[in-house]
DNA sequence: TGCGTATATGAATAGGTGGTCATGCTACCC
DNA sequence: GGGTAGCATGACCACCTATTCATATACGCA
């Protein structure tokens, strides 16, 4: 039962708060961004510096990312010295992460299950 | 195995062109419409006109929005008749959904594993 | 064939957001 | 204590996007 996801009951569709706090969490790993950010956090912590250097950006805009996650409590900071360590919050979301990507590679690939496939606007 | 996610490589941060293709999916439950178009398409199939009213959005909106998730293949919409039935496309987006929801319930709310909580910026 | 219904699409707009630049703040070191 | 490294923050901007309004297209029906 490392999962969960099984026994949850499913209303019609959940209340429009539900829906609210499911998007805004989805939202930090929709930007390649923070995606990246959360990868190389779920490798191990690291400074805001080695941060930076691995996923190509700025100092100043990965911080302001990490502000972001921070307030989602996705990620956690430790102050160690003069530089802050930071690190996924906890391992829910490093499994979130790799659901993240076992879908997306299920989905825009070809698809096992072969529903009817009506094209309705393949394009 | 119907779950993945355990035997997978975690590379340093992965490559950019994954970062961008998760978050370009992930990004299709970055918003309150569209997860709740989702969560009502998970209960079941149904046409334009009743997802408008069962999210409470024009018509017009839900279809811009069915538009997006049609490309990114989260959902399929078939003709029937002068109606569009839509459908969650595969069951991966509906486990997708459901893990979001899990993971928000959990993130958002206490955390069973007390991470040292070191208050850096908790405002 | 003409009319009403159901959906799709295009244009325009308001709001949100990620990035950069400049600067402030804290902790270390000499 | 001055200097500097590391990080955070605020202002600003360019861009994207979700929604609305108007209209087009597709289908069923009398």
């Amino acid at each position: 039962m490392s999962h969960g996801v099984q026994g949850r009951k499913s209303p019609a569709s959940f209340d429009g708060e539900t829906a609210r706090q499911v998007a805004q969490t989805m939202q930090a790993l929709a930007t390649p961004s923070r995606v990246r950010i959360l990868a190389r956090l779920k490798e191990a912590p690291c400074s805001v510096g080695e941060l930076a250097e691995a996923v190509g950006m700025e100092q100043s805009a990965v911080s302001h990312q990490l502000r972001l996650l921070r307030h989602l409590d996705l990620v956690v900071g430790e102050r160690s010295g003069r530089r802050t360590i930071y690190a996924l919050h906890d391992s829910h979301v490093g499994v979130l992460l790799e659901e993240a990507v076992y879908h997306v590679e299920h989905i825009r690939l070809g698809f096992p299950e072969p529903v009817r496939a009506t094209r309705a606007g393949s394009r």
